[in-house]
DNA sequence: CTAAGAAGTTGACGGGGCGTCACTGATCTG
DNA sequence: CAGATCAGTGACGCCCCGTCAACTTCTTAG
């Protein structure tokens, strides 16, 4: 790998009351960060090593346990860096929602977006298909569950849905978007519209009001 | 597959001669495979080393990767063991359905008393929550899924079906499928016929048409 | 039945990644 | 400015990995 200085997509943490040192460890840990993105992209993270991550920044091994304890911590830190991304722009879409409609839509719409937009490339996301499940019991992403949940409890008092079991609805909803992210990401063409589209359909009409396609077959299932 | 008839030259082994060796062969197999699972069950995936399987079998370590070259090859084989189970279950559900009703709920029901009933007990689950969704892509879950989608496509064929993205339907069944069963798993009084209407009622009218709960918490979350 | 060969098992071994820790140098504090 | 504190460093010991030559068990031809 010849990676010197490709910064990757994720957010700068920009407020710091900055001694040296500190300034130093916040900047020691987001260069770990940014270096473990892009080899666990490259390699996928079974064949990834500390090592190798290690060996993608100017640090010494003994440095990178100083702030995470295993790859398995990298990794997660990772998936909370980008559920902190992401989660203020599902709570946001939902709070304008009046309605089911909207605030089904909303919520796909914003995921399929960001996942691909502003996430990670697709080929990255493909080579992470294996690992992008695992350990989804991170601080950050299970209150991002956890949200998705109060927001559903809430519109069920406000009356906007039917009194139902919103544990197995954001269940539902997690699990179709998570699911059909994966297909979008394996197909040429990708459409964030239309595969939102559908995931609304579904939520607020069941089966026989999802979109035809005209032959049943995807538009296109992609290398 | 369908095999096209091009393929006559390789000779057929069919006749099992079943000596004392072959026997052999199939029940160390077995001993490491069921090893492995009462050791990944303990300990989780990421913990466990292969050196631990071993352990936990009369056998010697070179002998393990006679039959498997890896831990994680070990955990597919038992995934696809899994799957070998459930597949018929699920298509011969899904064959005597005559409507979209008969379809999804046939699906869902078998689905989730299968992970209930027949499945690895909840305490396993539970402990494998965390790596039971990595590597899905092992050839008999991913044919497990090329059934389902083909079946949708013969639905709609046969005109049960609307025309629809099979992709994205096949994707959105078992994405709620496998999640609402990680929630399930959780709850203490797990009850796949609620899970199962849930879930059908879900595809079938969507949101509007689910079963009401009175106050749309969840019945109960579990330990 | 036996002996040659095939098939499978064994465990020690070289290789390498892991996490530690004593030491060093930089930063902070009084 | 000197002493205290703290992060960085990299060699080290540990353990796991996958291999392989020697050994044991089974099969089969005569």
């Amino acid at each position: 790998m010849d990676q010197t200085e490709t910064a990757p997509p994720p957010p700068r943490p920009a407020p710091k009351p900055a001694g040296k040192r500190e300034q130093t460890k916040q900047q020691n840990r987001q260069i770990i960060l940014d270096a473990a993105r892009i080899v666990f992209a490259e390699h996928g993270y079974g064949a990834t090593t500390v090592r190798d991550i290690i060996r993608a920044t100017p640090l010494a091994s003994g440095t990178f346990y100083n702030y995470f304890q295993s790859k398995e911590e990298v990794y997660q830190a990772m998936q909370d860096e980008t559920a902190l991304v992401i989660r203020p722009k599902l709570r946001e879409a939902r709070e304008k929602a009046g309605t089911v409609e909207e605030f089904i839509s909303a919520t796909f719409q914003t995921f399929f977006e960001f996942v691909l937009r502003d996430g990670v490339d697709v080929r990255a996301m493909r080579h992470n298909a294996d690992t992008m499940r695992m350990r989804m019991d991170t601080p950050e992403v299970v209150a991002g569950f956890d949200e998705l949940r109060e927001d559903i409890e809430k519109a069920i008092a406000r009356g906007l849905f039917p009194p139902v079991d919103a544990d197995y609805l954001m269940a539902a909803i997690v699990g179709v978007a998570f699911e059909m992210s994966e297909r979008m990401a394996r197909r040429s063409e990708a459409d964030a519209k239309a595969a939102a589209d559908f995931a609304t359909a579904l939520f607020l009409g069941g089966i026989r009001s999802l979109p035809h396609t005209g032959n049943g077959k995807a538009a296109d299932s992609g290398a």
